[in-house]
DNA sequence: ACGACCTGACTGACCAGTCAGTATTTTCAG
DNA sequence: CTGAAAATACTGACTGGTCAGTCAGGTCGT
């Protein structure tokens, strides 16, 4: 009888780098941060979950807080970018913006994971001043200066009633990015429905705006 | 030269249970806790701050998720409760009641600690599913649902448009909760000004909502 | 046979939770 | 009222387990 230590063909064929390791990881820790904080989840997990070894993730990683980051850096902010050149290429009425805003943000930050990330940067932020004071510039700043023209702009065409476009602006997200944070904490057997909330929110706040 | 280990008069007076440790403790875990998050909180620091030692913890808390539940239990319910008498009580219209608990509940939500335990229960909840369940039947549950019913007064008796009057109480409290967190964990350094948010909000809402 | 890629096994620090024993207050018999 | 025993409140020092981060060496494509 054959007892060798089989390692025959069911070895593990130790993945190569072709399909780069890095998102791997990425992606592994970010479910992970996700669903059950960013504290408490080990490492070890991560790597289990991206198929690769703990020491692998220090091949592509400063450290833990590194990975925080990056994750942060890849998945927030392109949304960003897309909303400012969506905005900047935009030829309509600024209420039709909001409109087609708040239709494709609003399902975005309850169904994909996007709410969970604004969670983790929420939840974190105060740890860790460096990543919160990167995504505050980056992403509310940014976001909501250019919200804030935007309806300047409809308050000067008549479009809108005068307000402070900056407190509106929030008004406008608020409620969005709240959506998005619940849905991936107490929300799941909530009575809040997301997506009714989303249409509700957006009449209403419109309604409230026009002139 | 009289070299004994001085106990003298500035021997630690240890003091008693009079002003009751249970709340001295429950206090500088709710700071701590706030603060730095759950797990990133060592038991000994909530200890040096209430304090104690940290065995003491042990006399009057089961352990560390123990202590977090009783700090929630302590200080969100009371508020909800406050919340349903007032409404039961009031006799206006239901615009002027919104109006009136939008100006106490926003500020509070703002300037005091209970919108970083929002934030705590938010970014804790899927780690502790009892926690968050007792929260959420506690909180959200009873506040929305009474809420719904005001707003389905108010559209009864022709004050307000028809409406889904449910989705329309998450969007009247969404802005007020986000705010709560976002002064806790990105805010303060944040162009968002709170303040103006909550009268803001306040009156675009009850102006998209009036018939 | 070289170098890029990867890993198992380890380490050192850290921390929740425990426990044996000390300090303070209360009780109550004399 | 007195003081000693009982009850209660508290603590320092420890333990067992966990986990971020390291490193010497193995594996695989070229």
């Amino acid at each position: 009888m054959d007892l060798k230590l089989v390692p025959q063909d069911e070895a593990k064929p130790r993945l190569r780098r072709d399909n780069d390791r890095p998102r791997q990881i990425l992606s592994a820790a970010l479910n992970l941060f996700c669903d059950q904080g960013y504290e408490a989840t080990r490492l070890e997990d991560v790597a289990d979950a991206a198929g690769v070894s703990k020491a692998t993730i220090y091949l592509y990683f400063e450290n833990k807080e590194d990975l925080l980051f990056a994750l942060i850096r890849e998945n927030i902010v392109p949304m960003v970018e897309q909303t400012i050149s969506q905005m900047e290429n935009f030829t309509g009425i600024p209420s039709d913006f909001l409109r087609m805003k708040a239709q494709s943000l609003g399902p975005l930050l309850l169904h994909s994971n996007h709410g969970a990330i604004l969670k983790l940067v929420v939840a974190e932020a105060r740890r860790f001043p460096e990543i919160a004071e990167y995504f505050r510039t980056e992403v509310p700043e940014r976001g909501l200066t250019h919200l804030a023209k935007l309806i300047q702009k409809g308050i000067d065409t008549g479009e809108f009633r005068p307000c402070d476009p900056h407190a509106m602006a929030a008004a406008f997200m608020f409620p969005l990015l709240m959506n998005g944070i619940w849905a991936n904490s107490i929300g799941p057997h909530s009575i809040v429905d997301g997506d009714a909330l989303i249409t509700t929110h957006m009449e209403n706040f419109l309604r409230g705006l026009q002139q």
